[in-house]
DNA sequence: TAAATTTCGGCAATCGATTGCATTTTTTAA
DNA sequence: TTAAAAAATGCAATCGATTGCCGAAATTTA
């Protein structure tokens, strides 16, 4: 271990007097070297530390065994979790992630799918940002016969495989519940509507209100929520209104369920009495607000590993995969206090 | 793009009627090629969609641009933010990152050590497992010529480079502050001895101690509290002790602390008048805990920066660096409602 | 116009592992 | 004992980009 370079197969066959194939195909396990020699090889290979050189490898085999990962944001917990879930998964299969975050920036994001290919990576999965509209490095993906999975963020009109959470439905759910809780004038804080999870957290809202013959009311809704310090603002002008809303659903994140009630509680309005509050994501601190609050889990470690595993079937099913597949995950509405009110 | 293979330099070359290694060199902006030839390749490539095949690049360049990060949970808030650093700062010097979680167990860690080490990386940045106390594997590491950083969790026998909090310091300064605030009676909850970082925050809280005459007494240090339910079992133990302590300190973790408030609550003791609490980390939910948690912030993304920059300077500093250097990032202790007393 | 530079561009080896095909060795069958 | 079949091993090309070295073309100088 002393010197400058590291072991390769030639120095193996070289000590060995053998040919560097037939390393090869000790090192890969083949039938066709004799047990005796494979032994040989094999405690030769540990003697000199070999570590085989995955490069020349997978240059040689034109796969890399590697999945590229793009996220708006690694440090985000959804995005965190469904990493944490595709890394699992992948690292079962052999298979390594290269990660990437787009910072929600497209300019960055196109860089990094250039990347990725460049990398030779055999999968692609990536959740859009918030300023993607033009897809053209996406289909340049699959222009490069790289496989590519996209979910949550979807850009729907792409036939790719997709990874989703059944949005619209949660955000129904939670639209009904708060409705069956007696709330009746409901405001939506709605997220960039470019983004397709939001455009149907909203339809939920809609189609739930609708249902149930509840007005539609415009001043109700509120575009561009989507931090805690928004949600915060939009929450001060709605309750502002003449008519005030009775309950809001925060159908960006928990964070701005978080403006919310911290809103709230500095105008002395009790939760969920006067005002019912509902989030989106179960982030840790939604159980522990006082009153802790209702939100949507939407199981993100199983959505990474349901990705994963969604790459290694299809890689299997090499035959012509008829329609591109796609994988919708149900959420979990969880009620907690903040819309839990005592007379029911 | 129908072909079923990718654009090669080869195809560009025939296309031109000119040699590959000229298209490599007007690739790569090099010098000897005419300026109209550059422009004209430069424009075949584009035509042509080429993207540049990084394996075959690396392999014969010996290097591969890479970064290999191992933690041992990618969705746990430290080490997210920590990557979301590295990989900002990688990023802009045209690296890409390789992530692996070992889960804490020592025998993944090592099988990830391995991959990274087949896949070729420049460096591998890692903050160890819980498990970890041989250190063959890392050594192993710098056996292969691989660069390595440890980070948070380091093995301070081994002589590598690394990116650590003063831990020590920051401890101190809590429990410093718990005695300054009037407690007399402080509790240790402590993370497993065999990482050093839980031995350093047990060693400041004893300096803390001992400064300031006050005797240190067994039964008020717990170990094994890592986790908020373990911080709430060891806090009804330490609750319900002849002598109670008037202040814990969750060493541990925020999510410790979360433990021990929820016990003290339910248990009607007040916070922070009765019961003094510190977690550590900041993580999100404490600052929106009632009363909100006095802890310890460890700026983990400007740490992931900090750690890609070193391995960048490392690599331009190409002389025989004397002695392997450590940085140490000052955390800073954040005192909220849970350690201020009304009282002073 | 010839000689000396400078600038361009091509040839071919290289990085390390893999694999189709050929060859040698061993085993089995005749 | 020999031929045929099977098993083991070797040879050499390949994956795609890079680069040292050399020759050709273009430019400058004498």
């Amino acid at each position: 271990m002393k010197s400058k370079k590291r072991t390769t197969i030639y120095d193996i066959a070289e000590k060995l007097n053998i040919a560097p194939s037939s390393v090869s195909r000790a090192l890969n396990n083949s039938s066709y070297v004799k047990e005796s020699t494979k032994k040989l090889i094999l405690q030769t290979a540990e003697e000199l530390n070999y570590k085989m050189n995955s490069l020349a490898s997978n240059l040689r085999k034109g796969q890399s065994k590697t999945i590229g990962v793009i996220v708006p944001r690694i440090n985000q917990n959804f995005f965190a979790n469904v990493i944490a879930g595709i890394e699992d998964a992948s690292y079962k299969q052999g298979y390594n992630l290269i990660i990437c975050q787009s910072n929600e920036l497209y300019e960055k994001e196109v860089q990094c799918v250039n990347t990725l290919i460049n990398q030779n990576v055999d999968c692609i999965v990536i959740s859009i940002s918030v300023e993607t509209i033009n897809y053209q490095h996406l289909k340049n993906i699959l222009d490069h016969h790289i496989e590519l999975i996209q979910f949550d963020r979807v850009a729907d009109e792409l036939e790719t495989l997709k990874v989703i959470n059944d949005t619209l439905q949660a955000s129904y759910e939670a639209v009904n519940h708060l409705i069956n809780q007696g709330y009746k004038r409901i405001a939506l804080l709605e997220g960039p509507q470019s983004l397709n999870i939001f455009r149907q957290r909203k339809e939920g809202y809609l189609q739930a209100l609708k249902k149930h013959n509840i007005p539609i009311i415009d001043e109700l809704m509120l575009e561009n929520a989507w931090t805690k310090e928004l949600g915060a603002q939009a929450t001060r002008q709605l309750l502002s209104l003449p008519n005030p809303p009775d309950a809001i659903f925060a159908s960006t994140s928990d964070f701005s369920a978080l403006g919310v009630l911290e809103v709230a509680t500095a105008m002395n309005i009790k939760v969920p009495s006067q005002l019912g509050i509902c989030g989106y994501s179960n982030e840790d601190f939604t159980e522990i607000t006082s009153p802790s609050i209702t939100t949507i889990d939407q199981f993100s470690v199983d959505m990474g590993k349901t990705i994963a595993n969604l790459y290694f079937e299809e890689m299997n099913n090499s035959n012509v995969s008829a329609t591109p597949k796609t994988i919708s995950i149900k959420p979990k509405l969880i009620t907690r206090s903040s819309t839990q009110r005592s007379a029911e």
